[in-house]
DNA sequence: CTGGATCCCTATCGATACTG
DNA sequence: CAGTATCGATAGGGATCCAG
């Protein structure tokens, strides 16, 4: 522990604080995590991203794309041929996020402890 | 969108990516945010905590303090005296977990929509 | 002051079945 | 292929009261 975080907190005001919040929950809920790295790694049909994310129903597929989409992180396409072809893709505030969520992951491989209750997810 | 995200990807493989999720799942859960928050800004105390972050309950301020000691983040310290004073503070990998959380913060800033069910929260 | 215990309600999630 | 509809289980969270 070096440095205070002072610089880090001087840019967290109540208003970053709530933004935040909502960032967290939205990365944190079930399933996003895994959705979002899926997409960033290629899969674009609504099947591919089903195989790549194993044990992820059709349900809660559809409702994380929607709410992905909602938020404009991913972008749904639709081609009109017979039949339809349905591609999601991340758009640029989804790829940031992704870089954004980059160090979490760092720290989580540094400091991160097993956590039991993590299993029964 | 200038670069591609594969120097943020070649580092996230399945375990990365778990961990990752428990990670945000753990940033993102309700509340813990605004409660390292305050942490980092020099609350200390049980009422300090729950002064600055309106809203919370004891009961849920106890459960995320105990969640954070356990996952290593806060450090809880009992002094001895009449009546027992508490101290809570952040732990390095807390701090380091805020740090890791700042480039979410300025995502959060930079891309994030109102969102309208934030308001039922 | 620092919580623990209890009650209860709601949101969330999984499973299953069905549709354009 | 790309979803939606419905049901039931369960865990999260708010309110309230109580205790060391």
């Amino acid at each position: 522990m070096n440095d205070r975080a002072g610089d880090v907190l001087e840019h967290i005001d109540a208003e970053a604080c709530r933004r935040f919040q909502v960032a967290a929950e939205l990365a944190g809920q079930k399933w996003t995590a895994a959705v979002l790295l899926s997409l960033a790694r290629g899969a674009g049909r609504f099947t591919e991203v089903r195989h790549t994310v194993s044990g992820i129903s059709d349900r809660m597929l559809s409702a994380r794309l929607r709410d992905l989409e909602r938020q404009g992180l991913v972008v749904r396409q639709v081609t009109p041929s017979v039949p339809v072809q349905i591609r999601y893709e991340l758009s640029e505030s989804g790829w940031q996020l992704i870089r954004a969520l980059a160090p979490l992951v760092d720290w989580g491989q540094r400091w991160m402890q097993d956590d039991p209750a993590a299993d029964a997810r």
